[in-house]
RNA sequence: GGAGGGAUGACAGAGUGGCCGAAUGUGCUCGCCUGCUAAGCGAGUAGGGGGUUUAUACCUCCUCGAGGGUUCAAAUCCCUCUCCCUCCGCCA
């Protein structure tokens, strides 16, 4: 949620959400709430002082003033019923209005839309089309079954087998591994939560519909381990050389893709379950910067000690999505499309999530809101299917990446007989 | 699933309708004292919102797990929910 405050007080805060292009009268809209809000607000709060100063005299009359006293209250709390259902219902419009209103992007981010990302750089050599796709080598080395997939749960949907289980374990492995070096508490979160966790990591109501319910039981399947993972200090106040905090969380993700029929429907890159170890960080606000970098720099580490071909995407305003203020993406060579596309991402949320979530550093001149940032790690079926095509061997077999080798204790898969 | 007990400030822990935003202890901060340290002595120390103010500061409201209710007045009484503990049942 946004900084209301902020939003009355400082030109550049509002000029943030603006580019994002949030409805235009919007943010007019809250504003002009705000000023309701406020003016109710001292209105009551004048008539509670009031009450609450004659109920205290009460406490101290003697018993034969009391009854006199007891109704000149009972006037003054009369007053005051009247009054505070309108106080509550502009509270309620306030927040319904804030909640829809995105986090401002940071003044370094690119204008514009999906096509306005600048690009960062760019790393590796790109390699032409591979004799076969991902998913026609997925299929043809026994590691992919989407039919069956189909059968058992739908579309979207599909079995992973034989040895690219073994490199899948390898490469959760090496992940957590080097997370684990970088300072990074490994975690397996719940992957089943409930609504008030969804709201406050954000993605209640916006992405509501992107979620997978369990009504009966009232929780919900969570999208990525960020949603468990800042339910770990909802509601904490920090001493500031406690952060940063940081966590490696590995789950299982579950995504609706409510409408994208048609979009990816090749092999496993676009699918409801996958598994990913997601980086989540609890940093002091005037540190969040070199945290980003500092994720930005992990994300990298992993996807180049692979030996992926990839661009670093400054992702400009308008393409941010709500809670993020600055966001960089990981975009990988995909040689059977011959474009890059998306493996990873990290995001700066500065104050946006934390507010939510009520999670404070302690400070000198009044606790402050932490900031909070994520990023992928290691988005694990995407990842492997850029190493179909990548490590694909003239004979139709699979090298192994040698830095998974230690894990997978095999540096190679051969073609089918 | 059934029965009972509990949730209070950074932490421990008192508090069963009014002078309680809350005793006491620990911790922390400042000062005194003391070769240093420890101990001792004194003072201070919850969070959030709104307002006045250049600022220091002041005024006010809300918050004792969460949300509702009773009352002039609720940490305290009532209802619902969440979590924790004990016992019984069931179970990988």
């Amino acid at each position: 949620m946004i900084d209301v405050k902020r939003l009355r007080e400082e030109p550049e805060y509002r000029r943030g959400i603006e580019r994002k292009r949030v409805r235009p009268g919007l943010i007019d809209e809250l504003l002009a709430a705000e000023e309701i809000r406020r003016s109710l607000l001292s209105e009551v709060e004048e008539l509670r002082a009031e009450q609450n100063a004659a109920s205290k005299e009460i406490g101290r009359a003697a018993a034969d003033e009391r009854a006199e006293r007891i109704a000149a209250a009972a006037v003054l709390k009369e007053r005051l019923t009247t009054r505070e259902p309108h106080l509550a219902e502009a509270e309620a419009s306030v927040r319904a209005l804030a909640l829809q209103i995105p986090n401002p992007a940071s003044p370094e981010v690119p204008d514009g839309g999906e096509d306005d990302g600048v690009v960062l750089r760019t790393v590796g050599e790109t390699p032409g089309p591979p004799p076969l796709d991902h998913a026609a080598l997925g299929e043809s080395l026994g590691f992919v079954d989407s039919d069956r997939g189909a059968e058992a749960s739908g579309s979207r949907f599909a079995y992973l087998m034989g040895e690219a289980v073994l490199l899948e374990l390898a490469l959760v492995q090496w992940v957590m591994s080097q997370l684990a070096a970088d300072g990074f508490t490994p975690v397996i979160p719940p992957v089943l939560v409930r609504e008030q966790t969804m709201e406050e990591a954000g993605f209640f109501p916006t992405d509501r519909s992107q979620v997978y319910a369990l009504p009966e039981d009232e929780l919900f399947l969570v999208g990525t381990s960020e949603v468990p993972l800042s339910a770990l200090h909802r509601g904490d106040l920090f001493d500031a050389d406690a952060l940063p905090l940081r966590y490696g969380g590995y789950s299982t993700c579950f995504r609706r893709e409510a409408g994208t029929y048609g979009k990816d429907t090749r092999g496993i890159f676009r699918v409801h379950q996958f598994d990913k170890v997601e980086m989540f960080v609890w940093a002091h606000p005037d540190r969040s910067n070199e945290e980003h970098e500092r994720i930005l720099a992990i994300e990298e580490k992993i996807v180049g000690g692979l030996g992926l071909p990839y661009r670093v995407v400054d992702i400009a305003a308008g393409d941010l999505g709500a809670p993020a203020a600055r966001k960089f993406d990981i975009e990988v060579w995909l040689p059977s499309e011959g474009r890059y596309r998306e493996l990873t991402s990290c995001s700066n949320y500065l104050d946006y999530s934390a507010r939510r979530l009520g999670a404070r550093v302690k400070d000198d001149s009044g606790n402050r809101l932490v900031h909070t940032l994520n990023g992928t790690a290691c988005a694990v079926g995407r990842t492997l299917l850029f190493l179909f095509e990548h490590f694909q061997e003239s004979d139709g077999g699979l090298a192994i990446p040698d830095v998974l080798v230690p894990y997978t204790g095999f540096s190679k898969v051969g073609p089918r007989s």
